[in-house]
DNA sequence: GTTATTTACATTGTGTGCAATTTAATTTTG
DNA sequence: CAAAATTAAATTGCACACAATGTAAATAAC
């Protein structure tokens, strides 16, 4: 094993790590005009392409579990953004869909992709390769973790 | 703004805040035997490369605040990893230094480096190429946040 | 058809991560 | 040197993230 590997400025996981905490405080001052958290703004994302989801969808397109979920959603509920009902067809199921309010911020969010990329300036070969390389690395990732 | 950019599954952002949360997963299994976590593994990094260093330069090795240390520095001590100590010349500082125990598990976490790219699989090429990117965009991100 | 298993959420508890504020020590200023 | 400003930690409060467990509904097994 290389020695400088055990340094913590070279290690790659640690870049991920620091910059997922840098990107997220990027989105949260663009976001806070909304009033929204960055995984608030993810459920939004997707409730925007298609207006109702069962929380079980949500946490398979965002990885996450019911214990976070639930209560992120419930806080979107008492803001308004969101409705919480049980559907009819399979009581264990609870589907979220948007309110007036949620459905309306659509239009407030559309500027923040391209502030981002801005803010983010990476060369557009570079933003394609680094997307091509995470995930590989994701899908390697998630299907050790899935076994 | 390209209309694919929408899509949460090309948002290179929500691949970043994915890839760190498979990443602090792997990690959980890794440590589970040291019965640390991740972050606390990145204090002990820095820990046994230079035995003691004060609360403020580990926040600005890892980017975290105090409000984040404070308390993950106090769970290390209950746990018998590091002492904490106040500065003699400067009593404002606290410095963190490694109990005999902490430094013990510097042996035994010696393969971690080595099986967590064993797990993530990457090529040698695209782990430069991934560093650089990485690294690149820290650099304007954390420039930005710091003005 | 009843029992066993699985599934979808909810709950509990622990550990970050960070904004905002507080406290005490040190530096800087006038 | 005394008052003002700065600095280093600690504290408070909120929002994830996730393991582990609980609960009720649906499905599978027999």
């Amino acid at each position: 094993m290389n020695i400088d590997q055990l340094k913590l400025e070279n290690q790659i996981c640690f870049k991920i790590y620091t910059a997922e905490r840098e990107i997220t405080k990027l989105y949260r001052d663009l976001l806070h005009e909304l009033n929204v958290t960055y995984p608030q703004y993810l459920v939004l994302l997707l409730l925007w392409e298609k207006n109702s989801l069962s929380v079980k969808e949500l946490g398979q397109r965002l990885f996450l579990d019911s214990g976070t979920l639930t209560p992120m959603l419930k806080r979107m509920e008492t803001n308004g953004l969101v409705e919480r009902k049980r559907s009819l067809e399979d009581e264990r199921s609870v589907i979220i869909s948007l309110t007036e309010k949620g459905s309306a911020l659509k239009e407030k969010a559309a500027c923040i992709p391209s502030q981002l990329i801005e803010n983010i300036s990476i060369k557009k070969d570079e933003l394609t390769l680094l997307n091509q390389t995470l995930t590989s690395m994701l899908e390697q990732l998630q299907n050790q973790s899935g076994k």
